[in-house]
DNA sequence: CAAAACCAGTTGTAGATACAACGAATTGCT
DNA sequence: AGCAATTCGTTGTATCTACAACTGGTTTTG
């Protein structure tokens, strides 16, 4: 770790050459920023007492859904989890009531997760600590150009990742 | 789940209320975004064989350092991890060798955590593979101005919670 | 129609994280 | 100096996740 290294360092560093410079810093803003405003909503949820953010990502997804309910796979590629991971989250979820399993009467493979009266009941409570802790952590901090251009690019690079 | 739970349904959506909405959908472009372009960039790592971003995060945050070296607890605020976390991410990377615990001859309590030649190595191997994802799946899709307006919004919203 | 290929969901295993409780060391207060 | 409070890092425990192998059901194809 001479003086050479470090010199020779700078160049792989996040800060460092010219145009792509500015898209690694934002890079790592954005990694940070998601990391931190995540902890405080997660944090908010938690302290209140209501769905940890997984468990509304999976009803919420249900509750979007005809008659609010989900192929186990399609409910697997609306939340970003792979099959194996979801099995066990929505046994989790089903023990605790808020959503149940029925066989697929079309296809012997399959089964649909159902969101259940209960699962609404908790989606509609937890809302209002989520949305307090979205404006709080994130909304409140942008004007509604940011939003508005924050909004549009990042769904192209969403829709990049889920083409590619 | 009646047309009556259907409609009262709507009050807590996402997609709700007039200047909120806006917010809201963004928010969510925000998290998928970030979940997809970070599966990619993941995945790119693995597939290269070169570290992984908790271990990166690690040693450029060593490496950014005085003396490549930083106190435990340091170490466990510049990354975003709890220091339970911490001390096992470092038992890992310190058994691949790409970085060593040190006692602080200052206090009897700490640790610093040093940068090897090795970890170093590994670092300079892995930028390429890294700015390549970073390139591919998020600054390629990002105008100039949009990356400007990018970073300087996000910037608040990782002080405020840095703050708050 | 039977065998192969494929697909859906589950499970074994390993790894990683958070929270809380802990032991060791330091600091501060009197 | 001496004891309480604080800080540092680790560890026990519980959760959670991914990957790959596996079971059972379906579709394809010769």
């Amino acid at each position: 770790m001479d003086e050479k290294a470090d010199k020779e360092g700078e160049e792989f560093k996040v800060v460092s050459e010219g145009l792509e410079q500015k898209r690694n810093v934002a890079w790592r803003t954005f990694l940070t920023a998601h990391a931190a405003a995540i902890e405080k909503i997660e944090r908010d949820l938690a302290e209140a007492e209501v769905l940890p953010l997984s468990w509304y990502d999976v009803l919420l997804a249900l509750y979007e859904a005809p008659d609010h309910k989900l192929r186990m796979h399609e409910l697997a590629g609306a939340i970003l989890v792979t099959r194996g991971g979801l099995t066990r989250l929505v046994a989790r979820i089903e023990r605790a009531g808020l959503l149940s399993r029925e066989p697929d009467p079309d296809d012997g493979r399959g089964l649909h997760a159902v969101l259940t009266g209960e699962g609404l009941e908790s989606l509609r409570s937890t809302w209002p600590v989520y949305a307090g802790g979205i404006a709080e952590h994130f909304g409140h901090h942008l004007t509604d150009e940011e939003v508005e251009v924050l909004d549009r690019a990042l769904r192209r690079v969403l829709a990049a990742a889920r083409e590619g």
